[in-house]
DNA sequence: CGCCTTTGACCGGCGC
DNA sequence: GCGCCGGTCAAAGGCG
């Protein structure tokens, strides 16, 4: 996971087929300001994974072994990779693919309410990272979404939260915060290979 | 009292 | 085949 394209600067990513080329709808739009809307889009992530794009998993090839303590940014970005994830049964069942999706914000505290309840189920220490990872799904009967918290070692004041699968339900709350959310948000565009920030830029800290 | 976090074990994939 | 590594399970305890 360490391999997502969203890096910054860190790494200057040749990224001609960089899977993520999404724009936050929200912002593209005109203001979220209202926050029905962002409750209409039910079958997105409350207006975040609406029309958004597909993650890849990608392998890195070489690293292998711990390369480095503070690593985080030096992981390698592989290049293009396939655009769904596997989750797999066994044996020739159906493969399921959702999407994933990743973004970067600077933050305090791990937990972002974006709207949704969310149960954690797992932490687990990452190489190339000091700070645990975290494992939250989506408590919503019959909505598998899950996402990962994960906070850079080399910059504590940045999270990087992964989502994965869309939501089956309308959002809970009105998200209010994540429209706060939005304005610290970092999207890696692979069109320009350039890291965008929404909104002001006046982060606290 | 119900829901959530915590935490170690377990499991499967992959590289060596 | 073995060990590493990331992801998930599940029991137990905590908190509102």
């Amino acid at each position: 996971m360490e391999n997502y394209p969203i890096f910054f600067g860190t790494q200057p990513s040749s990224s001609t087929s960089n899977p993520y080329h999404f724009v936050a709808g929200a912002s593209s739009h005109d203001h979220l300001h209202h926050h029905g809307q962002a409750a209409g889009n039910n079958t997105g992530g409350g207006g975040l994974n609406q029309g958004l794009f597909l993650g890849s998993k990608q392998e890195e090839p070489s690293e292998s072994k711990d390369g480095g303590d503070d690593g985080a940014g030096s992981s390698s970005q592989g290049g293009g990779g396939e655009a769904d994830v596997v989750v797999g049964k066994k044996k020739g069942e159906k493969r399921e693919r959702r999407p994933r999706f990743a973004f970067q914000t600077r933050s305090q505290v791990d937990i972002l309410d974006d709207g949704y309840r969310w149960r954690k189920y797992g932490q687990k220490a990452v190489k190339n990272n000091n700070f645990p990872r975290s494992y939250y799904r989506c408590t919503h009967q019959g909505c598998n979404v899950k996402k990962q918290v994960q906070r850079l070692s080399r910059d504590e004041g940045v999270v990087v939260t992964t989502y994965e699968g869309t939501h089956t339900h309308p959002i809970e709350k009105s998200n209010d915060n994540f429209e706060h959310i939005l304005t610290q948000m970092q999207v890696y565009s692979g069109i320009n290979n350039v890291s965008q920030t929404f909104g002001n830029q006046h982060m606290f800290q």
